[in-house]
DNA sequence: CTGAAAGCGCTTACAG
DNA sequence: CTGAAAGCGCTTACAG
């Protein structure tokens, strides 16, 4: 396939660290008994008790602004934080507080579009509720267990990105009496998430998407599917459902899927050269825009045009799948949608007095762009 | 350009919140006196000692890893932990110890890729070093002092992902006793950044990308900039300062940057649609690969070919731009590389015995593929 | 090898 | 309206 001609340039590291004023090998001139003008440790409650000339409660009444204070003296204290650079010690606070305002995600990918998008979502929704956002990656190699339970330890909630079956057992690893959430694939029927949890009707677009190319008269539809948080077959993902549903609703006999081996334009390159092998293939769903894409360029080297001879659609929206050639036909997502409401299952259980908006989340849309169209007479 | 006929499909909500067990909503039968079997609260050192007949010293100690303690002691507490479901409290173990392992990294998106290439090196960075890792993004709508002290109250060390000016002002806003490294475009010479920081090469790729569609034979290179983090113009990032130099080391004037509105395809597309009126233009550089795909779409549809017509360059490799067609021309960057160097450089300020070690960053390379070519004779 | 004390920086009752 | 006490869950010296 491409030819990459590499060019090594720059090898050369430009990459520059400046020890900060003060480091061990910039001893100064001689010691001063003189602390000098820049704090060296951080100002607590108590030095700005001293300096503004009250009790250290009187400071914690400032900083939370509750209403039984002397304007005087709030204009005091406000001027010796000021003067000191204080900044409440959000450790200290949490400890004593018992409040966290905390959720780390668990993701086993941040790159990837519907994971980035969801996590700019539960970003959002946690920063606007007050909440810091940690991340943990979740990786194959690490013990799971460990993983869930060192976050689980950090404080607060637990979030889980639950489009992957790594991603689907650290969900089930967590423990009970850890509030959680998750956004997860669309559960089969009948079956629950193990917790809260938000999710796309990933199945019901597939459906849709199916049926669309069932109507422009392709005989049938070939699925490219993206790896699932069930079972471990690739058919059995939701939108390999919906995609299987629409053609026995239409009477026919669904192909072996292909695909389930991994996320990215490569798979789905390698998965098109099949199928631009068989010239009875002229339709093919794909679990994402990058399998699309590379199938896409699969068809253009098999001299296969699309959408004349074959059409594509893919699923996602990514944010370039509308300026490749052909643009892409795919089904929209509200990835970011899905992570605000999980955000807000999460903060119904931590804080007791919160109940949840109404949900955020947009539903899918079929996108029709240019690699779909009728099948050739 | 291209029409989207959106099909609404599915805006019917499909999400789910399941109460958990014992909310509110679900009183039960009757209050008791009995616990029950799954704790309410979590155990806490004295639990376990009590659980273990030790002192709740013993218990620090073991889950230490402290040497001195006797075998069948430690059995015990071990023990103990297990059955209680121990997690040692990482609150209260930041405040009594005051070593946090925490960074969290400021920046203003995480879905383009340069930036979420970054993070995951931070990330895995992160993690390797047992540092769990938040993330705070950067708006323009909110106070940035507000934001920075913020985060900076949130214990442990900041980074600051600079590629642009709202992160670069960040940069700035953070307290001189914040432990703080940055990743940040390569500063102008005779320019230090106002923390440690490390960078790619900009300049030097972007000379060396210029220079090769000269030496293609093409009279002069126009540029599509990204936004940058230096200036206010759109010719004064490091990436047009290559390019500006690259030409004027050939004795070509440059012509005028385009560009510098924004990161994504469209704004790629809009600037693609002037340059494509121009029949002069026959190589074009572009600051990222989005920005290059909407000058490739723009290129497509104004009827010029290619490489045929117009050679496209794109910047950062993203992982679709080897799959798209033609297959884009682009500089690699090794942003995890950068994540990682960063974190070390900040890890170094938060540790005082801890050295960094030599840098992983790779460099820069231009990778050719089908979107450059000779000029037409 | 193990226990009793003091303290991290804050908060939440409880007193005046 | 403001201050003195106790405690959040752990750690780091200090004693035995």
């Amino acid at each position: 396939m491409t030819v990459d001609v590499v060019t090594a340039h720059n090898r050369d590291m430009d990459v520059t660290g400046h020890t900060s004023p003060g480091s061990p090998s910039d001893p100064g001139p001689e010691p001063r008994s003189d602390p000098g003008p820049e704090p060296r440790k951080a100002a607590s409650i108590r030095d700005v008790a001293q300096a503004a000339g009250v009790s250290y409660q009187t400071v914690s009444r400032v900083i939370n602004s509750h209403p039984n204070v002397r304007e005087e003296t709030r204009k005091r204290v406000e001027a010796a934080i000021g003067t000191l650079g204080f900044r409440r010690n959000a450790t200290a606070f949490a400890l004593a507080s018992g409040v966290t305002r905390s959720v780390t995600v668990l993701t086993s990918n941040t790159t990837l579009y519907g994971y980035a998008a969801t996590l700019q979502g539960l970003e959002e929704a946690a920063r606007a509720a007050g909440y810091s956002l940690g991340v943990k990656l979740l990786t194959p190699e690490e013990d799971l267990d460990r993983t869930v339970s060192s976050a689980a330890a950090d404080g607060g909630g637990l979030m889980v990105i639950g489009f992957d079956r790594l991603a689907a057992s650290a969900l089930d690893r967590v423990p009970e009496n850890v509030p959680c959430a998750a956004v997860v694939e669309a559960p089969s029927h009948g079956r629950t998430p193990p917790r809260p949890a938000v999710w796309a009707d990933d199945r019901e677009a597939a459906r849709a998407a199916t049926a669309h190319l069932l109507e422009l008269g392709h005989r049938t539809v070939h699925y490219v599917a993206i790896p699932t948080s069930v079972g471990t077959r690739r058919s059995e993902g939701p939108r390999a459902q919906g995609w299987r549903g629409a053609l026995e609703a239409a009477g026919v006999t669904p192909p072996e899927p292909h695909g389930g081996k991994g996320w990215d334009a490569r798979v789905g390159y390698d998965e098109g050269r099949e199928l631009a092998r068989d010239p009875g293939v002229t339709a093919i769903l794909c679990g994402n825009d990058d399998l699309a894409l590379g199938v896409l360029r699969a068809l253009h080297h098999a001299g296969r045009s699309v959408p004349g001879d074959v059409s594509v659609i893919g699923f996602d929206d990514a944010p370039h799948s509308e300026f490749v050639t052909p643009s892409l036909t795919t089904v929209r997502m509200d990835f970011q949608g899905l992570g605000r409401d999980a955000f807000a299952l999460l903060r119904s259980q931590l804080e007791n007095d919160y109940r949840p908006p109404a949900p955020t989340f947009a539903g899918t849309d079929l996108i029709i762009r240019e690699s779909t169209g009728p099948t050739a007479v």
